[in-house]
DNA sequence: GTGAAAGCGCTAACAG
DNA sequence: CTGTTAGCGCTTTCAC
C-alpha cells in the first residue's frame, strides 16, 4: 500500500524534495506560506506517511533505546520498566523490552540485535557474565546504565537500592520483635543484589550478638528452595522468623506455608524484599521492603538520555533507600503501582 | 565508534561488497572457503557489527512488531505481552510494547509512530475510538489483529476471551451457593469486554428467575468505584456477592473492604474476572475467572506472523473459553504464571 | 526561498 | 564464485 514517498509529494505539490523534507521537520521559515500550503495538501491527499526507519539511517540515529531485564518475572521489573517507557515516551523516544531470563547467552543476543538495530542506547539488568561485552560497549563510548545489580570493573553508571542496609533493617525489626532464630532464603548468590541482601542479614545479626547459622540460610535455585525450606521446618530449632530475599522466593515459601498448614504470622513471621501488589489487602499482611522503583526508572532514564545527548556522567553507583512496610498491625496502607 | 562498514570489510578481505554480504547471510555456496575465511578474518579484525537498519531500508521488513496495550496495569496485558515477545522472539523478531493507557489520543500516536518506524505488523488492544486508523491500516492490507475487545466494522482478525458465558458461570455459582442479592462493579460499558461480561450477568439472573436490580451493577470510572460501593453496602438490601470484573476494580473492592471492616467470605462472597498472583495463596481464597493468557497470545502472534508472510488469514473472532477457578475451599491449586 | 546532488550502509539482480 | 551497478527513502550542504 504505502508506496507513497516524499518524491511523490514533491511532484505533487510541484516543489522538491528538500523543500519537503524541510517542511516535514517544521522548519518553516525555509519556505513561503504559499508552498507551505501546497505541501500540506498534497501529504492530505496522498495519505503520506514518511519513512522514519530511512531518516534514522541517514541521521544516525533512531530514537530507541533498549531496556534488558533479568527476569521479567519480578514484579520489580515490571514497574521498572513501565517507568522508563513512560519517561522515553514523554521524549519522543521508543523503549524496547527484553527478557534475558537470567541467561547470559540470551542476554548477548539481546545486546548485539539491539546494537545491530543501531537503538541510541541500552538500560541492562546485567547477568554479569558477559563483562567482555559490557567493556566493549563501554569503552566504545556507546550509552549504557546498569540497573539493580553491581557489575565490578566495568565503569558505567549503576543505579542499586540499598539492599544491606534495607535488610539489616528489617532483620532488626525480627530482632526487636524478640526473633531470636531469624531465617533468610534467596536464589544463588550469582550477584551483587543477593549477596548484599545475604551481607545485610549477617551484619544485623552480629549487631545483635546473635550466632550466624548457616542451617538458617537458604539460597538455592527457586526449583529447589521448597526442598530447603521443608529441611529447614523440620529440622531441631526452626526459624520463627523468616525474611524471603525477593518475590520469586516468597511465591515458594507461601507455597509452601500452605502445603503444611503452616500459618505465617503465627507459626512464623514473614517479611519479603520486593514490592508486592495486595500485599497490604490480604491476611496475613506481609511485612515487605519497598525498592523505589519509580525513582530508580527515572534516574536510569535520565541518565541513558544525557550519555546519549553527549553530556558527561558520572559512573558512581546511584543508591536508592528502601522503605521497610511494616505490616504485623495490618495498619500501614501501602501507596504502590495500582 | 562504529564507523566501520561493510565496505571497509571488503576492502580488508580483499573482496567486493557483495561477497561480504552474501557471507553475513550465510550464503557460503557462493564463494570459496577461502575467501569466507578471509571474510571472517576481516570481521574479527575490525570488530565489525552489520547494520541492520540499512538493511530494513532495503528489505522493506525491520523483523519488528509492535504491542499497543490499552492498559499495562491489567495483569492480563502483562502476561499477553510477555507470551508475545516470546513467541517473536523464537522467530528472531522483536516486540515493542506500547501503553496507551486507555487513551485514544496515545493510541493514535503509537501507531502511526511506530508504523512510521516501519514495523512489520500491530497487535493491538483497542480503545475503540480510532475506528478511521483501523479501518485504513486493515484496507491497505497492513497486518494487525486486535486483541480482547471486538471492533464493529473493522475487518481485522480478533481474539477475545468468552466473556459472557464466563461471568454467566461465576454467577451461577453464586446462585446455586444461594444467592439471590447478586452484584456486579465495573469500569465504564465503553468497550465489548465489559458490555460482554454484564451481559453474562443478566443472562444468569433471568436464568434463573432473578431479578435484574440496576442498584446492583456499578459501572463506574476507577475513582469512583469506591463511592459506589460505599453507596451499595449501606442502602436497604446489600449484596451477598459481587463480581468484580476485573483486577483493577477488585483492587478497589479489597480495599472498601479493608476500610469497612467487612469480611470478604462472610460478609459477602467475592469473586473476580482476571487472572490474580497469589489469589490461591491468601485469606480470603478468592474465585477467579482465570482468562488464558497464553493462548491467546500465541494465537494473535501466530496470526499476526501469517500476515506479515502474506497468507491469507480468517478475519473472524476466535474466541477463548476462561476457566472458573473456585476457591471458597482453599483447595485448588492455580497453575499461573509464576 | 528553493532545488540539485551526494550520500547513510546495505541488498539484489545481473554480468562475467 | 565474485564484482558492478543501482537503488531503498530521507537529509543536508551548497548553489541559484
Amino acid at each position: 500500500m504505502e508506496k507513497i514517498t516524499m518524491a511523490d509529494v514533491a511532484k505533487e505539490a510541484g516543489v522538491s524534495k528538500s523543500t519537503v523534507s524541510q517542511f516535514l521537520s517544521k522548519r518553516y521559515e525555509y519556505m513561503s506560506g504559499e508552498t507551505r500550503k501546497k505541501i500540506e495538501k498534497a501529504i492530505e491527499k496522498l495519505n503520506y506517511h514518511p519513512n522514519y526507519l530511512a531518516r534514522s539511517l541517514k541521521q544516525k540515529r533512531t530514537s530507541m533505546i533498549g531496556v534488558i531485564v533479568a527476569n521479567i518475572m519480578h514484579r520489580f521489573s515490571t514497574e521498572i520498566s513501565r517507568v522508563i517507557e513512560d519517561f522515553f515516551n514523554q521524549h519522543d523516544m521508543h523503549a524496547i523490552i527484553c527478557n534475558a531470563d537470567n541467561d547470559p547467552g540470551k542476554e548477548r543476543k539481546y545486546i548485539e540485535m539491539l546494537r545491530a538495530k543501531q537503538v541510541d542506547g541500552l538500560i541492562i539488568f546485567p547477568t554479569g557474565q558477559n563483562i567482555d561485552l559490557y567493556t566493549n560497549m563501554v569503552e566504545g563510548g556507546y550509552p549504557v546504565v546498569f540497573m539493580d545489580r553491581k557489575v565490578p570493573g566495568v565503569a558505567a553508571p549503576t543505579i542499586i537500592s540499598n539492599n544491606l542496609d534495607a535488610v539489616y533493617s528489617a532483620i532488626e525489626h525480627f530482632i526487636e520483635n524478640g526473633h531470636q532464630q531469624i531465617a533468610i532464603a534467596s536464589q544463588p548468590l550469582t550477584i551483587s543484589t543477593r549477596t548484599d541482601r545475604y551481607e545485610g542479614y549477617k551484619k544485623a545479626l552480629e549487631a545483635y550478638g546473635l550466632v550466624i547459622n548457616p542451617s538458617l540460610m537458604i539460597n538455592a535455585e527457586i526449583k529447589t528452595v521448597r526442598k530447603e525450606l521443608e529441611r529447614l521446618f523440620t529440622s531441631g530449632s526452626p526459624p520463627t522468623a523468616l525474611l524471603a530475599a525477593n518475590d520469586l522466593v516468597f511465591i515458594e515459601v507461601l507455597e509452601f506455608a500452605k502445603e503444611n498448614n503452616l500459618q505465617v504470622g503465627e507459626d512464623f513471621a514473614l517479611a519479603v524484599f520486593d514490592n508486592i501488589p495486595f500485599a497490604h489487602l490480604v491476611n496475613p499482611p506481609v511485612t515487605t521492603v519497598a525498592q523505589s522503583s519509580r525513582g530508580m526508572g527515572e534516574k536510569a532514564a535520565e541518565i541513558l538520555l544525557k550519555q546519549i545527548n553527549k553530556e558527561k556522567v558520572d559512573t558512581n553507583e546511584i543508591v536508592f533507600p528502601c522503605e521497610l512496610l511494616i505490616r504485623e498491625s495490618s495498619e500501614k496502607t501501602w501507596s504502590g503501582f495500582w
